[in-house]
DNA sequence: GGACATTGTTGATCCAGATCAGCAACCGTT
DNA sequence: AACGGTTGCTGATCTGGATCAACAATGTCC
């Protein structure tokens, strides 16, 4: 029990039209805030819930980032998406109350624990709420949509255009710079996001600084001809597509 | 207004315990029963909803297989799923109210279409129902994740091993031969799906029939050794998680 | 502040699967 | 049954990104 704990609520955050509660009623979110959790901040590294772990919530992110991925603990891992603040996960674990991911901190984050059966009461007597999950849920599977896309279609330096685009349009929504940024995962993490080798991400970092599309210092990227970077998304062709996700 | 519609109803439907009605009361039924609509069926080729399209309901398959793609018309799109009898589709149009994906039969096929406001609103009345939604939701999620975990951590043969082992399961589950079966898509279908080329994926199938592990003809599969070809799908190493899947 | 692990960069080589090309099998149509 | 059109198969070649390897930069722990 903490001072944060009685300082944070949903009403006040500043997430919140990002989030769950967008478009409640503010006796709604009394309702929400009433079941809502704020464990103590994750450190870089910890574990915020484990495959095959069992499934009793599912969690919004307040600050920082996180990380989900599945497979083989042998180094064939894959990582499945990066979660920034506002943004829900956990939602793999409603089939079989089973979690079928792993889901850790990049760096210092703090989450908000929402319990699933609460919450599932909560949605059969807040219409409001229950459409507003169903709309981050095919958000969700929008994304992995896209991931899909860019797996069996893109190359390598579209993957990491694509990338960098739709990262700057995520922090432009959270109130940050979209043209500067710090990239809250290792070279790693991302090159298996984007199912690269980190070789293979290095060189396109490089590529894209030589081509004066970005600079780069560490985890620090600058993001110089935002244009020039969504044209590459979509190849040579048609940058159509791409621009609508930029708003 | 054909005889089928009075006939079929969710009450006696053998894919009932796949689909949306497990686990519901009878009285429940009768009211899911209420929304559910059963249009003419799609011949091959047929939309059912097309991206750009407004979402107003989600779709379970009674028979044939339908699939989902999106991306570029230009010849770059990315089947992103396969749907048999019992399974649901059109989950990602949830998000904007548009479909951001286009669905086709590929073979003549029967769906039942429930319209979104109105499962919404059953959900709210029916805390089973909504559970049963959540639970195909998150099912939905785990198939793409593993699908994504496929396209970035395995190879063309551990892919169509996979590819085959889980469609037998799926068939298996339906009540049909796990062993030998039609497959309703074509091999440039499979091989965008797989994140491959037909050319690779028909020498894959050369390579499995020259090693006795299946027979072809045409769209006709037979599976000869399951467990080998189990085997194939963790690459030499383990094949502990994908037998689950197996039951 | 120095030793050592970790992470990122760059260069050289290799290979799985793409691409290109020709052909065979099957389709529905007249 | 002859036909163009589609779909699938197979062989030859090419290439993007993986792999292997060395090194540089940064961080961490005494």
């Amino acid at each position: 029990m903490d001072v944060h704990e009685l300082k944070i609520s949903c009403q006040k955050c500043r997430l919140s039209e990002l989030c769950l509660p967008y478009g409640l009623e503010s006796e709604e979110l009394d309702r929400l805030e009433h079941i809502v959790q704020r464990p103590a901040p994750l450190r870089r590294g910890e574990v915020l819930y484990r495959a095959g772990g069992s499934f009793h919530a599912i969690y919004a992110v307040r600050s920082g980032a996180l990380k989900i991925f599945s497979g083989s603990e042998d180094g064939h891992e894959q990582i499945l998406g990066f979660y920034l603040p506002g943004e829900l996960l956990g939602l793999d674990g409603m089939d079989k109350d089973l979690h079928k991911c792993t889901a850790v901190a990049l760096e210092t984050s703090s989450v908000c624990t929402l319990p699933f059966n609460q919450l599932s009461v909560l949605c059969e007597k807040i219409p409001g709420l229950q459409k507003r999950l169903f709309r981050l849920i095919g958000r969700e599977i929008g994304v992995e949509h896209e991931l899909l896309l860019m797996m069996g279609q893109k190359d390598a330096e579209e993957r990491l255009a694509i990338f960098l685009v739709t990262l700057a349009a995520r922090f432009k929504r959270r109130g940050y710079s979209q043209s500067e940024f710090r990239l809250p995962m290792s070279r790693h993490d991302l090159a298996n996001y984007l199912g690269l080798t980190p070789e293979t991400v290095s060189r396109l970092f490089g590529r894209f600084r030589k081509n004066g599309l970005i600079e780069t210092n560490r985890s620090l990227v600058k993001l110089l001809d935002m244009s020039r970077l969504v044209t590459l998304c979509a190849g040579p062709e048609d940058a159509g597509r791409l621009a609508a996700v930029m708003n």
